[in-house]
DNA sequence: AGGCGGCAGCAACATAGGTTAATAAATGGT
DNA sequence: ACCATTTATTAACCTATGTTGCTGCCGCCT
């Protein structure tokens, strides 16, 4: 039944954003049934969609339920710089309520499961529900806290560290959506070593010798879909990793 | 007198964030008055001084009427990242009313004169006046997009264009406030070559040798306090700098 | 089932930018 | 006005990362 199908999605996203927000605040019956109000579209996009282009008016914020997106931006000499990575739980186009029209690139990285709630009732859930405005708000600014942290990583971190850190971050980050696999720190990684380069701000083949260094060094073991880090404590030594930037709640249990 | 200084300081800066906003938002009347209600305490740094640092609460909202800041962080082996400047007009710890405490370094870079508003009585008021709210949480959304602008700069730019985009952005932002003396691409910077390489992410030697060939090819004229765009449009250019991601207004006449 | 296109792996070479070290010029404090 | 400290400039050398170009694998489409 279509219907059970979204009931269950949405029931799920919800909890995704709960435990996001867990650290900060509890989302009150008041609050859950407000969002619940405004999360009666579903938009499905297909691998490599795009949500919405530089210059392209918003129309909607999207909460992800499932899949993988990415925000990006293309230089004037066309190389790529992929700003973050949004997983179910996260919000895409969470600014369409402030700005008339994207500066960036939202694109599906996988087939995308989403919410979709139309700037208007958005607009005026927010102003009706502050309490659940300054959650949402906080979401935002922990996104201003990666992006900001993924620039400490380029200035000023080599680039098997940026690997390195960039993996923990989405360990750690995953592990708050129960995404990683129990006990074994694994979890999927669909990304080509390309999107990843265009991550970190290096090229593809130093992408790949970097990955095949941190392989062969045993921290990690990666293939197509998926990795594992194999010695997260040494991982996110080498890496400098430290996830108060993430302001997540510390026990994910 | 002091409170006659206080009154056009105060007078100035709301000048500052009328322009900053007046491509989204008039601020009205009433919105001006819940400003000022809150707007009493002048608080003055100087030059070094930290504001807040990594694992220290937030105590207050600043609102800069003259000076610049920094935000920066500083990695596991000791190398620091400028993550942005704020100049008169803009917040600093702005998400104050959102986390607990900082996860960077806010430090004011010259004497610094600021507004600074107790979190309470910042959190009320954005309570009580929601279109304020969201003209600030506007200025919070850009200052992201300033710093997924630097991201782009640090992973997909030559050195040599990550300067020239620095200086269009600070000159493009100067203006909007105008700090840029009239008619001649020319305003204070009152940052050393350190500073600079700090927020560029490349080593102090190489900013060296990247600001000697800018000036060489007579790009700009710099010294200690201040620089020249001498040709901002074959800055831009060079830079690839395009200020939509800016969303300023567009005449700042 | 076979062929095609995207992706990973690898080597040889090129270079932007980092490092070290030393000097000169400017600034600030007393 | 003088000394101490920052800041800018320069040179020589080094290395992390980029570039080009090729091979082979794997999954997908028909």
């Amino acid at each position: 039944m279509a219907t059970d199908r979204a009931a269950l999605e949405l029931g799920q996203m919800m909890d995704y954003l709960v435990r996001k927000l867990s650290g900060l605040i509890d989302l009150t019956a008041d609050m859950k049934s407000a969002l619940t109000m405004v999360c009666t579209n579903k938009a499905t996009f297909a691998r490599g969609d795009h949500i919405v282009k530089p210059g392209e008016a918003f129309n909607s914020v999207y909460l992800i339920t499932e899949g993988w997106a990415t925000r990006s931006k293309v230089t004037s000499n066309g190389a790529r710089q992929i700003i973050n990575f949004a997983i179910p739980g996260d919000f895409l186009c969470f600014n369409a309520a402030l700005f008339e029209e994207s500066e960036v690139f939202v694109r599906a990285h996988t087939k995308l499961e989403t919410f979709a709630i139309p700037i208007r009732p958005f607009s005026e859930m927010l102003l009706k529900q502050p309490q659940l405005a300054i959650a949402l708000a906080w979401t935002a600014a922990q996104e201003e806290g990666v992006v900001s942290e993924r620039l400490v990583s380029l200035g000023r971190r080599s680039a098997l560290q940026r690997a390195a850190h960039l993996l923990c971050e989405i360990h750690r980050r995953l592990e708050t959506v129960h995404l990683v696999k129990e006990g074994s720190a694994q979890f999927d990684l669909p990304m080509t070593q390309e999107d990843l380069s265009d991550a970190l701000g290096i090229s593809l083949i130093h992408m790949n010798r970097v990955l095949r260094e941190l392989s062969r060094s045993e921290l990690i073991a990666i293939n197509r879909t998926s990795v594992r880090l194999l010695d997260l404590k040494a991982l996110r030594r080498l890496a400098g990793f430290d996830d108060d930037y993430l302001h997540l709640p510390d026990d994910t249990a």
